[in-house]
RNA sequence: GCGAGAGUAGCCGAGUCGGUCAAAGGCGCUGGAUUUAGGGUCCAGUCGUGUAGACGUUCGCAGGUUCGAAUCCUGCCUCUCGCACCA
């Protein structure tokens, strides 16, 4: 927009037109194909397109774009791809819950993500949720200049990538890494489905606890106890029933067993036959004997704080070791019952006498069940006797036998001999699923698994890990751990959109399983689609990946080609993602990679992002706080939100979008463009402009350093706030009247190209306004040129600087106006004692050595004060320096007179430079070297 | 609870093989300048004290090591991420 006087206007209608410019020029300037260039592959974990991006996505896919736009402008043939993961349940699930009307869901869709009213009714196809999305995230992610090969996108489900997981599975199958086997899982019997955490309403953070059913013998029917502790069998006086709750006996796998109704609800759910044939009252029970061949005969005793919803609903006792047994005990032998009945200690422990239970209960001062304390000391003696406790003889053959082994041989011994299963259940209740229903655990045992805790598995990924570069490097300790607690992994799900499993066509694969190897699909995406899917037999990818075997089905020519282009880009040189990643996808493509791939073909790096913040809150679409990337490129334009993101924090760090800073963001910019089209025009030389050039130089070497280490808030602070803060000097320092040199003008061509990565549709403009032919995004990253590097230069313009800026700290303190500034510099001397200090191996000692000098003695002291001054000096400035002090001492007095005239403008005063011996004013012997002493009048 | 990481001025953050540190840079705020239409540009200040470039007190809390610690050690507190069949 231009305004009456012809001057342009920066609103939010011109960036967006000029941005639109740009991008139309890029549309398809990223597309990377092999060339003689050295390859350089990143690739960003693929998002799951849902809804829409927020201002998080945005950096997740804006840093790498910096990183590309780097290394492109550093001479590297780059391939930036995209797909998405649409593999899963997630859309299903929005997909009905649209169809059935769910308010909140449709409010999320309508008003947040602005889905138009057309497009939503279809929404009742999870399909069209994913291809709509998709549609907007490539939209948006142009929109923010994002140099990607679009040519390579794909969706998970597409019938090509359902061939390349097939084949990628028909290895791992082959080589038994995926294995059936039964687990239990958190099930829903009302939805008929397992349930991850995200899908409980209650108990997410329950636990599956395995126990073992201890059977005793009853009259007719057999009594099993859950517990977790089989080796205490030994050590059981009675068992506790509630004589309030109704228990049912029950044909279970075909024995009768009495248990809770919930216990039986429970049983039936993990592959056990239940029949009910009868009901019973606790109370009936109380009073009667069991047995077990390894307890002998023991009594049932009343107990109302059995809960029939955790194990079995009967409980045995081993008072010497269970603090709540104790105490149940103790209470009733208390009224006078049972008072024949005495604990049977049957393991012994450091720490603790005969009886640990009683120990325990008497030391913490406990008088009845109800103690908040209990918990506490039953966890104080359970830790104890687990981590020292050995059992004494009245366990026979298992006598001395640590608890830790005792506690798995019993169970073993349980199992086999004496009829007794292992029992599932929640450690925390309840736990309720989304539907409202009750979860219970449920075994299947048709279930697919990843076998990540095979150990040599583990062990090559921990090679890898050991090999890969990390950043930041703290995470690799993360990678580590999180290969030592991997599990096997089910990797196979009944419901959802994926590829199903080849040999076992009931299964598809879960999202994680799917998603592990697809940076090498994305070699060959773009031209794979040519091939029909039905020829994309497990051959053809041995062929193109492995460079197996002889497939018949597919030309030739096109596999050798394919085959070369994925040589080509593999392996990929770093993966980018959330640091959330880390203990599932980042760890799993490490397994997979290993599994499939030959050693050349491993991954080389990683980059972990930290989280994003809106307003300091987590950002969460359905708590409705986060902020849409497209509003944002809207509002402030798709550079401004770049440079805002880069640099808010580095990378691995948490950073927090504010909508109030980002508008600052912008004026930077625009204070750049100005800059540049004033640089345009400017010609001649000055007495700065050695100075200037030579501190671009630096800034260049900064900058790419920077951005090598992928520092690309650093890089920001140095290409654009380094250099802008050397111009403001530079202005400063220019003579009356001069609009600067020609200088100017090499800043500016660098500062555009050391910026194009972060702010690309900003320098894209200035690059052709600099008359530059061409795109910046491929234009030459800026080399530092050593030979205008000046030290002596900059050396002098410290101390300039460093002298106004003492000068300006006594101004404001002393409350007279100035009629005159003298400058005493040091005498030569004092830079004798400078470079003896700074060169000193031991600084404590120098004054001795110094005063062994006749002359310096001479100076008495003068000499001492000089040596401390100078010491303090040295310890305040920069070492390098110092250093640069010593070698190549300044000409004081040549740099002072020199800017005579600069100092008289700057400080509207007369300004008189004199060596400090000609001095007679007393501050003068303040002088030292790189610090005139300042005596203002 | 377990595992990994982090706590620096109003905010974001440099700095962490001990002395370059009252602590970079940015933002915000305050004051000033400006023929400044606008959220513009420029200059200065922004822990306290101070009529000379200094001094005092600071880097989650409490101790310790050292001539000297934001930086090393110990304990504690707080925050973030992960803890599985889920993107």
């Amino acid at each position: 927009m231009i305004n009456c006087e012809g001057e342009l206007i920066v609103t939010e209608d011109t960036i967006q037109m000029a941005e639109a410019e740009v991008a139309g020029a890029w549309k398809r300037a990223f597309e990377s194909d092999p060339s003689e260039k050295e390859k350089y592959y990143i690739t960003v974990a693929y998002p799951y397109p849902s809804g829409a991006m927020h201002v998080g996505h945005g950096r997740t896919y804006i840093v790498p774009d910096v990183i590309a736009r780097f290394w492109r402008m550093r001479g590297k043939q780059v391939l930036y791809p995209m797909a998405f993961h649409v593999t899963g349940s997630p859309v299903i699930g929005i997909s009905k819950r649209i169809a059935r009307g769910d308010e909140k869901t449709i409010t999320l869709y309508r008003d947040l993500y602005k889905v138009p009213e057309d497009v939503l009714a279809r929404f009742s196809d999870p399909l069209a949720i994913v291809e709509h999305f998709s549609d907007e995230y490539e939209r948006v992610m142009r929109r923010l200049g994002l140099s990607i090969d679009w040519r390579r996108r794909f969706t998970t489900i597409i019938p090509q990538y359902s061939k390349f997981i097939e084949w990628q599975y028909s290895h791992l199958y082959a080589q038994e890494r995926v294995v059936r086997g039964a687990h239990p899982v958190k099930y829903c019997p009302q939805c008929e489905n397992p349930v991850g955490d995200h899908d409980l309403l209650e108990g997410d953070r329950a636990e599956v606890v395995k126990f073992i059913f201890v059977n005793f013998q009853a009259d007719g029917f057999l009594i099993p106890c859950a517990t977790l502790r089989p080796e205490t069998i030994f050590g059981v006086t009675n068992l506790w029933i509630n004589p309030d709750v109704r228990y049912v006996k029950a044909e279970i796998d075909g024995v009768v067993w009495l248990v809770s109704r919930e216990a039986a609800e429970k049983l039936s759910m993990q592959k056990h036959t239940v029949s009910i044939i009868d009901e019973i009252n606790g109370a009936d029970l109380v009073g009667s004997m069991v047995s077990h061949p390894l307890s002998g005969k023991v009594q049932i005793l009343p107990a109302p704080f059995v809960d029939p919803d955790m194990g079995s609903g009967v409980v045995m006792s081993v008072p010497a070791h269970a603090p709540y047994d104790y105490i149940a005990l103790r209470d009733l032998q208390q009224k006078g019952e049972y008072t024949d009945i005495v604990p049977i200690p049957l393991i012994s422990v450091d720490g603790y006498g005969a009886v640990p239970a009683q120990e325990a209960v008497e030391r913490a001062g406990i008088h009845d069940q109800l103690d908040p304390k209990m918990d506490e000391v039953t966890q104080e003696v359970y830790g104890a006797e687990f981590t020292r406790g050995k059992l004494l003889p009245l366990c026979g053959e298992h006598e001395g036998k640590p608890v830790r082994v005792a506690r798995d041989d019993l169970g073993d011994v349980m199992e086999r001999d004496y009829g007794s299963i292992r029992f599932f259940d929640f450690d925390t209740q309840p736990v309720i699923c989304r539907c409202g229903s009750r979860a219970y655990v449920r075994i299947l045992d048709d279930q697919w698994f990843l076998t990540y805790s095979d150990p040599i598995w583990k062990q090559q990924v921990h090679d890898q890990i050991s090999s890969l570069s990390l950043v930041p490097p703290e995470v690799r300790a993360e990678f580590d751990r999180t290969v030592d607690w991997l599990k096997d992994w089910a990797c196979t799900r009944r419901v959802g959109l994926g590829t199903r499993v080849p040999w076992d066509s009931n299964w598809l694969f879960e999202p994680l399983s799917d998603s592990t190897v697809y940076m090498a699909y994305y070699t060959i995406a773009h031209r794979i689609s040519d091939i029909p899917p039905e020829s994309l037999t497990p051959d053809v990818f041995d062929y193109i990946f492995l460079g197996k075997g002889d497939p018949k089905g597919v030309d030739r020519q096109l596999l050798d080609s394919l085959r070369s282009e994925f040589l080509y880009w593999y392996p990929y040189n770093y993966r980018f993602s959330a640091k959330d990643l880390i203990s599932n996808h980042l760890t799993f493509q490490l397994f997979h990679h290993r599994a499939i791939f030959p050693d050349d073909l491993q991954p080389e790096g990683m980059v972990v992002f930290g989280m994003g913040l809106l307003n300091g809150a987590k950002m969460s679409s359905s708590k409705g706080n986060v902020f849409l990337l497209e509003d944002a490129a809207d509002e402030f334009g798709a550079d401004t939100v770049r440079m805002f993101l880069v640099g808010s924090a580095e990378p691995w760090q948490d950073f927090d979008w504010r909508n109030e800073l980002v508008s600052s963001t912008r004026k930077q910019i625009e204070r750049l463009t100005s800059y540049v089209q004033d640089g345009v025009l400017s010609a001649g030389e000055t007495g700065v402009d050695s100075w200037l050039a030579s501190r671009l130089q630096r800034r260049i070497v900064q900058t790419t350093t920077a951005l090598e280490l992928f520092q690309t808030r650093q890089a920001l602070q140095e290409a654009y706030f380094g250099i802008e803060s050397d111009l403001k000097w530079y202005r400063r320092r220019l003579p009356a009247g001069s609009d600067g040199g020609a200088v100017m003008r090499q800043v500016a061509d660098a500062w555009v190209r050391l910026l194009a990565p972060i702010i690309p549709f900003t320098c894209e403009k200035l690059w052709g306004d600099l008359g530059h032919e061409g795109l910046v995004s491929y234009a030459e990253w800026p080399l530092p040129d050593a030979a205008l590097l000046n030290p002596a230069v900059e050396q002098a313009e410290d101390l300039i600087m460093r002298t106004v800026e003492d000068i300006e700290s006594i101004i404001r303190i002393i409350p007279m106006t100035p009629s005159k500034v003298t400058l005493c510099l040091a005498p030569s001397w004092k830079y004798d004692v400078f470079n003896v200090v700074a060169t000193a191996e031991d600084r404590r000692v120098v004054t001795k050595e110094l005063m062994k000098d006749e002359s310096m003695r001479s100076l008495g002291k003068e000499a001492v004060n000089a040596v401390n001054q100078v010491t303090k000096l040295i310890h305040s400035l920069p070492p390098q320096l110092v250093t640069e002090i010593v070698s190549n001492p300044p000409d004081e007095l040549a740099i002072f007179t020199q800017a005579l005239s600069f100092l008289e403008e700057e400080f509207k005063v007369a300004f008189e430079i004199v060596p400090a011996e000609e001095s007679t004013h007393a501050k003068a012997g303040m002088a030292l070297p790189f610090k005139p002493a300042i005596i203002i009048e």
